[in-house]
RNA sequence: GGGCGUUUAGCUCAGCUGGUUCAGAGCAUCUGCCUUACAAGCAGAGGGUCGGCGGUUCGAAUCCGUCAACGCCCACCA
């Protein structure tokens, strides 16, 4: 059979996505092996992979692809989250390229399209996925918004309103402007942003003289909701507006001056407007001082009417206009430049206004308390630890959250508002009813309720996540949830530490008394190799899906990995997917040689194959150990570079090169055997990084049975680990590299035979695979060096080779001066050290006699590099 | 304004509790090879006063201080 050169990826990877789907390698059910899980954080409806997902989800199913070899019952969760106010963004965009307003349509009409649109492009994403071999159980994908996730929500949403936990106020909230609703703290984005401060002129009431007091302001559009002006009480300079009242500019409404330590006397003049209505502090200052609250703005950001003159204009229209306004009424002092940070929505990227507004929230301090120390004492772990730091920061300074959302597409609140006033809040309107009818005293018919027209934040169901695809919020005690939960691991991106991971936690201990998960692994950002954040706009963004076509699935898998520790930020460069690619194509020939090769039971093993097979089987163990120890700590993409070094170096360059029999000839059989044993570890160790090709030749190595799949083989064991001749084979590998040397300075073909000489110290047991790697046609042992031989040294023994050609003399010397000038200065620190009383004296016994060693080698290099010189100088 | 983190070879990064894993890896570079598994390859080689300064120590990439550059998070000074 003839195999070709090059891997084919697009060939095999379908193929094996459909096995494993056909045998159901992917589904698990609760059983008696212990449980390892996953919840995938669930990506947008309807969004389409991009390199974040590709990153988040390799490391995801490296880990399940790991844990399912290590015969657990891995469990990996998919699922897509309704994203509402995104996904609301984008119907209401499709809507009006139709020329549809949100506004003309009902709340059903509005949902029957988003469902649509749901169903048109959800799930998308989850198909990518499969292309990148991901390995989640398909038949347990769940929806943020589907049956029992909705359920979930609205049944906590009830519970933590019974133990008076959520509550309904009016509050100053961030305001999107755009969306049309409110938003948490968190999904507000502060910006560096550069403006002016413009100075305004208060006139002060009955002051005959006109005087007035100035005021520093960035946002002068809000003078029409000013109630008060404020001063430092202990400003002198301001004293005199003391017990005053100023008349507004332009509108000339007269508002009194109030005194508050609050006001900065450095800042400006020392004078606050006071806007209840337009600003948080200035809010508290109205609670303070009981001043009205003048809200001068409509839901969009235009002006309402108390705008007075500019009713109707966009609030930054104003702007420019009142400033013009302004100084043509001479009320304007100054403008000086300004920059200062403002609010900008996460999602829809405009100006965030505050204002007041009677939103729903919940109460955080007593949630987040066994969250906080969860984290603390290191019952969840954070990989990596400094984040650790944000979490508790955040904790501790954690305020109430904003549930409630002024949109359609998500769960809608189930409070229900009665007619006489008051509400209720219960799972459905019959229950609402029910209870409904209990508080009131007059005749109620259960169309007479209104339920409340606000969702819920997205995260109000996103946070339920890991119990609600287990559906443990409904049925708190059934065989999936007491099984799969706590969740294993969890893999996410820093930036939504405290969106998700921080209220997750919570929602863990309030909900099950138990962490939802127990390691977090934070992935970084993936940014371009120039270091910028991947985005649209710049373009900067490769298609997961192309790139996939070009490299394989397991080529891009091991780009992504190669240069991405736990909170690094991925430079994404597309030469790693080649050099993924590559050693996609290396693996592939290294088992075209293997198949190739025809067996013959008649031949003897060769002594080097013997020794070979004895030091491979050592390194693959000790391989094994070193990578149980990098997955435990997460350092997945130092695990796959020693797996890397191992297949490509000490695989193919070594172990395949001293087995490899002569052209066309067969191989004895033990050694093909255990070839194959090795090769088939090493496919098994490959997987989880690399799941088609190590499956396609997994398959192709031996028969395997109907259904048989390496995903669910069982990954090596250490073995027994023979650390000496690891030690000796190092060595031998230098001297075969110092032959080689040699041939390539002295332009000596690799076909032509050599002799290599040995001084004493020599270790005769590898002289086969010397002989064999080095091409050599004898190797001897010598008392001393013969004149005229190009040499080299590993360790304290000296090697030669006598060439018939006249060698370069002054070359010879000239690197034999150099490196006896070297170990010269060695033997001179250390001998320093040595006779350094106070080294001696305190350094730990092992390490002062590691020094006499390192001497006495020196020495005995240093000896025989004076013999070889002293020939060569005769 | 607070807090955290980073700075080691051309690039991306390892270097845990100070001393044989101490100056490393991969990629890139250079040299020689189309040697019938692989040129998407093979063999070999070069390359860094570990951001600057100061300190602790017999000994510092590693600990402490300080300065600088960069990055991230949090924060209501208009």
């Amino acid at each position: 059979m003839e195999i070709a050169s090059k891997y084919n990826p697009a060939e095999v990877e379908e193929k094996w996505y459909q096995y494993w789907m056909d045998n159901r390698l992917f589904h698990s059910e609760p059983d008696d092996r212990e449980p390892y899980t996953i919840v995938i954080p669930p990506p947008n409806v309807t969004g389409v992979l991009h390199m974040g997902h590709m990153l988040n989800n390799t490391i995801q199913d490296v880990l399940v692809r790991r844990a399912r070899m290590q015969g657990k019952n891995a469990c990996w969760v998919p699922g897509t989250d309704h994203a509402s106010i995104a996904t609301e963004a984008k119907v209401v965009t499709k809507l009006a390229s139709q020329g549809i307003k949100k506004t003309d349509l009902s709340r059903e009409e509005f949902l029957k399209h988003a469902w649509e649109w749901t169903h048109e492009h959800g799930g998308i994403i989850l198909q990518q996925l499969k292309k990148l071999g991901a390995s989640c159980d398909w038949d347990r994908t769940a929806f943020t918004m589907d049956e029992a996730r909705s359920e979930s929500v609205l049944r906590v949403f009830c519970d933590l309103y019974e133990k008076g936990l959520i509550y309904r106020g009016v509050r100053m909230v961030n305001w999107d402007p755009k969306a049309l609703t409110a938003l948490s703290d968190e999904e507000v984005i502060h910006k560096e942003v550069n403006g002016k401060l413009y100075y305004l002129r208060y006139k002060i009431e009955g002051d005959p003289a006109g005087a007035y007091a100035v005021v520093a302001t960035t946002r002068p559009e809000t003078i029409m909701g000013d109630t008060a002006m404020c001063i430092n009480p202990n400003d002198p300079k301001n004293a005199h507006l003391k017990g005053k009242k100023v008349i507004v500019p332009l509108i000339k409404r007269v508002i009194p001056v109030i005194e508050d330590d609050y006001v900065d006397i450095g800042f400006g003049t020392g004078c606050l407007k006071v806007t209840p209505a337009h600003d948080v502090n200035d809010y508290m200052l109205g609670e303070k001082y009981n001043l009205p609250a003048i809200d001068i703005f409509n839901p969009d950001g235009t002006l309402n009417e108390h705008g007075a003159m500019y009713a109707g204009m966009d609030r930054f229209a104003v702007r420019k206009q009142i400033e013009k306004d302004l100084e043509a009424a001479g009320l304007m002092e100054k403008t000086e430049p300004y920059t200062n940070k403002v609010g900008y929505s996460e999602r829809t990227d405009v100006a965030i206004e505050p204002k007041l507004s009677l939103q729903w929230f919940l109460k955080m301090e007593k949630l987040a308390k066994p969250a906080a120390e969860a984290v603390e004492n290191d019952t969840i772990r954070f990989y990596p630890e400094k984040y650790k730091n944000t979490y508790r920061h955040w904790m501790e300074n954690i305020k109430d959250w904003c549930i409630s959302r002024q949109l359609w597409w998500g769960h809608q609140i189930p409070a229900y508002y009665l007619p006489q006033g008051g509400y209720v809040v219960a799972m459905t309107r019959e229950e609402a009813f029910e209870k409904a009818k209990k508080q009131v005293d007059y005749p109620l018919t259960i169309d007479e309720l209104k339920q409340d027209e606000d969702v819920l934040d997205t995260w109000f169901s996103s946070w339920l996540w890991p119990i609600s695809v287990f559906d443990g919020i409904n049925r708190p005690d059934n065989p999936d949830i007491n099984y799969y939960y706590p969740t294993s691991d969890l893999v996410t991106a820093p930036d939504i530490i405290f969106f998700w991971v921080a209220r997750m936690i919570m929602a863990g201990y309030e909900y099950r008394n138990e962490p939802c998960f127990r390691n977090v692994y934070f992935t970084g950002i993936v940014r371009d190799k120039m270091g910028r954040k991947m985005s649209k706009q710049l373009g900067n963004s490769p298609d997961p899906i192309e790139l996939m076509d070009r490299y394989g699935a397991d080529g891009v898998r091991m780009g992504m990995l190669l240069s991405s520790a736990a909170g690094n930020d991925l430079l994404f460069d597309e030469a790693l997917c080649e050099q993924g690619r590559n050693f996609n194509n290396k693996i592939w020939n290294a088992f075209r040689l293997i198949k190739g090769w025809q067996t013959d039971k008649n031949i003897a093993q060769p002594e080097a194959a013997k020794i070979a097979i004895d030091w491979f089987g050592s390194k693959l163990s000790a391989t094994i150990a070193e990578l149980d120890d990098l997955f435990s700590k997460y350092r997945l993409s130092e695990a796959l570079m020693l797996l890397y070094k191992l297949f490509w170096d000490e695989f193919s360059s070594w172990y395949l090169e001293i087995i490899k029999p002569a052209y066309q000839q067969p191989i004895d059989s033990e050694t093909y055997r255990m070839t194959l044993t090795y090769f088939d570890a090493l496919l098994r160790l490959l997987h989880p990084f690399m799941p088609f090709i190590t499956e396609e030749l997994w398959q192709a190595l031996q028969q395997r049975e109907d259904g048989e799949s390496i995903t669910t083989a069982l990954q090596p064991k250490e073995e027994i680990i023979d650390r000496d001749l690891l030690t000796h084979f190092e060595q031998v590998k230098q001297v075969i590299a110092g032959v080689r040397t040699i041939r390539l300075e002295k332009n000596i073909p690799n076909k032509e035979t050599l002799e290599l000489q040995a001084t004493v110290g020599h270790d005769n047991q590898f002289n086969s695979i010397i002989t064999k790697m080095g091409n050599l046609s004898s190797l001897t042992i010598v008392a001393e060096k013969q004149a005229g031989a190009a040499g080299f040294m590993v360790g304290t023994t000296e090697y030669s080779v006598p060439l018939a050609e006249k060698m370069d003399v002054e070359a010879a010397l000239q690197k034999l001066k150099a490196e006896l000038e070297y170990t010269e200065g060695f033997l001179l620190s250390v001998s320093k050290k040595l006779s350094n009383e106070r080294f001696v004296q305190n350094a730990k016994p092992e390490i002062v006699e590691n020094e006499r060693k390192k001497k006495a080698d020196a020495e005995s290099k240093i000896a025989s590099l004076k013999e070889s010189i002293a020939a060569l100088e005769k």
